[in-house]
DNA sequence: GAGTCGCGCCAAAGCGCTTTGAACACCCCC
DNA sequence: GGGGGTGTTCAAAGCGCTTTGGCGCGACTC
């Protein structure tokens, strides 16, 4: 069934029967009725190519996954970020097209997303300290937001990201006040910008203290369980092992769980441990007591706003307009800290 | 740059060039070549949908993730299946294309998709006993593969799945062997066809050794970690504790060992668990020993040959031809899993 | 009653590509 | 020298939709 078919069916014109369907005043509010009624009846739905060629517009958003070169993993916090970006686009008619790429290739994927025209916008992930990506959409006049910051990146663009550096400041600040003064920080890849940003917030609570920092103490890498459970028994094996852990991830902090009860110690009276919580579906922080206390805000509620924001962009668009968004963390407390052990 | 434009800048005509790019005979070498340096020169590619519009085919593949209408989760095992589908996609030149749906909808939505014509075929996630997608999408004819089976369904479809049943059959044998005699299974929902066959190969394997299920040591819940504690704290107060806990997913195992270590029960000595382990690229099962005793197959590896299967399918369609795979599950050893204590 | 206006509708062009059918040039063979 | 390939190119139609630019008609104005 395509509009033609319709049309005929109707005993109109495709112009009426499409100006009908899409809103348009010059229709009489009779026909309109009868059209929508009959499409529904036959089953009608436009065929999206054929609108977007006519409309020069593919009410699709792109999300490019850039795969991990090495070890080709899927964040998992990926998920609930399109879960929520999904539900505003499912609301504004808009699809969701995902690409993989490897790292290498990624330009070029950029400029043939651009020609091909199969989305009208793109969410870009997990930006660098200095990512050039930024640079390339603004100059191939893709719209886009970016879920996170580029330090390095002066020029303005469209971002959504949550504080990260005051997030793990106020958390490195909470262990401090506890007493502890030998804290581990089992941070991400800190190529990338956000674990840049905790290792910043981390670094300046324990300046403002007098307290210097302890380079065997810090790690970056992918976050992982093994990694947490790895580097925890390492750091504990160490000459001057630490006394609390700050954890870029859920995920992470499971794989120090499991070496601090692998050793005997009970978390939050022989260690601490604060990680960040993104808030996953399927690994809830606890019921009502939060198993660690965690730097909390939801990756899906960000995705929500990031669809929101580019739906916005891309349906009013402006020139020169670049919505950004910080979102605070909570700092929630559970029971994976206390005082520091004498 | 449009082909009119290319064509133009070559003095060729659109056909030529367009015969040229796609690998067509009729255009000698030296034409062939002639355009395709220029193509790439001048950042050529052609636009997707006026592509589509003229060939019928829209060089996407769908997949509709139904969201759990009362907890709204992304299943964590999506984000693995989507990597390795995409992987082929992105070789293969097709677009993955992604749609969010509650329950209720989820009909209209199939119908749309097809009609919008904005994908060849589609991914089916988690099949239910009967699902009436399955019928639907075949009287719709629009091509797929279902990552999962239905039972229910007897007419044929094209699936990829593993073989639950056989897996935790010999999960259950290998714990029985231990001497467990009290086992207990924390599956998925039994509304998902995967849990219901798992089910069956416990039960299987415990009617065959003469012991009685209990259903009290039985629960069926979305797979989540709070899930897993809840309810081994719950089993192990109840009246006839069970020695061994058969565990749907490695996040809810995860949930167990927080239960158990939580009472102060070593895992692999005082209570062993077995779970399935779908080989997340975030959640390893350990490194050189594995962590936990596990029925093992990677979703990964499931998604790339999922999408394989849909593009044979679409590439050289076959009337009646519904391909089917079924995975074998590996028996891990770990080191959660022991002796039962007399 | 002529002119004007707005309403409701339509025919046709155009979006950027593929593909059909044909044309043209060239060569070979009898 | 005419017939038949063969190799290379092209003009134009068509995919299903939107949108421009009318057109006819009844209602209103003066």
């Amino acid at each position: 069934m395509n509009l033609k078919e319709l049309a005929r069916h109707l005993k109109l014109s495709q112009t009426t029967v499409s100006r009908a369907l899409n809103g348009y005043p010059e229709v009489s509010e009779e026909t309109r009725k009868r059209v929508i009624a009959t499409a529904r009846q036959l089953n009608y739905s436009p065929n999206a190519r054929a609108k977007g060629l006519a409309t020069g517009r593919a009410m699709a958003i792109g999300h490019v996954i850039q795969l991990n070169s090495r070890h080709e993993m899927v964040n998992p916090v990926f998920g609930d970020f399109i879960a929520g970006a999904g539900e505003v686009y499912a609301d504004a008619g808009y699809d969701m097209v995902m690409s993989l790429v490897g790292a290498r290739g990624e330009e070029e994927l950029y400029r043939v997303i651009r020609a091909r025209g199969n989305v009208d916008a793109i969410v870009v992930h997990g930006p660098r300290m200095a990512d050039e990506r930024i640079a390339l959409l603004t100059d191939l006049g893709l719209p886009f937001v970016v879920h996170g910051r580029a330090s390095d990146v002066t020029a303005p663009y469209a971002w959504i990201d949550i504080n990260n550096g005051r997030a793990f400041k106020r958390a490195t600040d909470y262990l401090l006040d506890l007493g502890h003064r030998r804290i581990s920080l089992i941070n991400g890849l800190e190529t990338m910008d956000f674990a840049h940003r905790r290792r910043d917030g981390f670094l300046a609570a324990l300046a403002a203290r007098g307290v210097p920092p302890d380079d065997a103490l810090m790690r970056s890498e992918e976050m992982t369980e093994v990694y947490g459970y790895r580097v925890a028994h390492e750091m504990l094996d160490g000459p001057n092992p630490p006394t609390a852990f700050l954890v870029s991830s859920m995920i992470t902090a499971i794989g120090v769980r499991r070496a601090l009860s692998a050793r005997g110690l009970v978390m939050g009276r022989d260690v601490s441990v604060v990680t960040h919580d993104d808030v996953l579906s399927y690994l809830q922080n606890g019921t009502d007591v939060p198993i660690f206390t965690a730097t909390r805000s939801s990756v899906k509620m960000a995705g929500r706003l990031a669809a929101e924001m580019l739906i916005e962009m891309i349906s009013r668009p402006m020139p020169g307009d670049r919505p950004t968004r910080l979102l605070e963390a909570d700092l929630i407390v559970g029971s994976s800290t206390g005082p520091a052990p004498d």
